[in-house]
DNA sequence: TCATTTTCTTGATTTAAATCAACGAAATTG
DNA sequence: CAATTTCGTTGATTTAAATCAAGAAAATGA
């Protein structure tokens, strides 16, 4: 392995919490690194998913199936970590199903080893807790999202509360599904905000 | 205290992971009880929550307000736990409303005795873990139901994952509201399948 | 590169659900 | 208990968004 690679993993948990030299090691040691391709399906429904990933470059989308449809329930961009919950809590198979959405790197841990590390590593502990907060509050807040009655009005949350560069590079049909409306829905409502700040 | 009291926290407890002598002593000293009147507000948006509540009767929701309306995204019942979840992560206040929507009896700890408990006693971080996870599921619930396109399939959704009794002590408005829909709609939603049975 | 497929956009039509309105039932309160 | 308010139901109307359809633009892949 190459010990001066560039390691994501290593950047996302330092920015949460400091890390003691020895863990730095132990998740240099344990990251594994992995390709996909656009469109690739990294973790399909039904199986378990055993890795907490964090995307170094890419976009990767969750999505579950409803009566023939798919249903884009969230999606993730660069620096920004995923994994499928049920997996990572109860070590069961994934309801839902990932996929990448650019071709996308993700550094990854399995979850023996992270559970090594939260014995092993005190400090982890505030790591896992501060990440089980984050991914909870967006769940949270997805919830939220997909109870605002309006179309646009969903359209206006996830705007603010997304990066633009990131809001721009999703595919129209995905972001149209994340939103819960269809995709003439969305291209009506771009349109009409283009007209109104044009006229 | 009357150490013959009946405690529903014990018992939440006991239900997850077997508990020490000491524990089981250490939870009955640390908790406490009240009672709110139907309508009641348990806590109010804005302000901080730090206790985590266990129903030992009665029925409580959780809601936000947007655009002049409330809407319930939660609602428990006998034997279920509720908090807030941003005070129980970051210390933080809620975002949401809780109210009793029946004359209600909580067992509750704060959670200052919660962080004593998970420091002294290893076994209650196996609860504390169970408790999480079961909380992020159904959020993950919620955000599901609420993506379901139409509102009897909704309604549906919600039968199918709640016990009758519960579900039939609800008042209509506050069901209407939680599976995103006008009390009309569920009227008639409930209407058309009395009609379809009967006939 | 060009052909083919997929995605995006625009317009016409349909549909599910919201809104508005009115009334009876139930619950609350003095 | 009567009076008043709130809640639940039913019907008529409106509205937001889905669906259907067809062409333009973009992406894919041989």
């Amino acid at each position: 392995m190459n010990q001066n690679r560039y390691f994501v993993s290593l950047e996302f948990f330092k920015s949460i919490y400091p890390l003691s030299f020895k863990l730095r090691q132990f998740i240099k040691q344990k990251t594994k690194s992995e390709e996909f391709k656009k469109g690739e399906i990294i973790n399909q429904s039904g199986t378990l998913c055993n890795k907490l990933m964090i995307i170094s470059k890419g976009m990767v989308r969750g999505y579950f199936t409803h009566e023939d449809r798919e249903i884009t329930t969230w999606i993730s961009f660069d620096m920004e970590m995923f994994t499928s919950i049920s997996g990572f809590f109860k070590n069961e198979p994934a309801i839902e199903t990932i996929q990448a959405l650019e071709d996308t790197v993700v550094d990854y841990m399995e979850y023996e080893d992270i559970h090594k590390c939260l014995t092993a590593f005190k400090e982890s502990a505030v790591i896992n807790r501060v990440l089980m907060e984050e991914y909870y509050i967006s769940a949270e807040n997805r919830a939220f999202m997909a109870r605002i009655p309006l179309a646009k009005d969903r359209y206006a949350f996830y705007l603010k509360n997304t990066k633009e560069e990131f809001v721009n590079r999703i595919p129209k049909k995905y972001l149209a599904s994340l939103l819960n409306m269809q995709p003439e829905t969305l291209t009506r409502i771009t349109s009409a905000i283009k007209n109104s700040t044009t006229a």
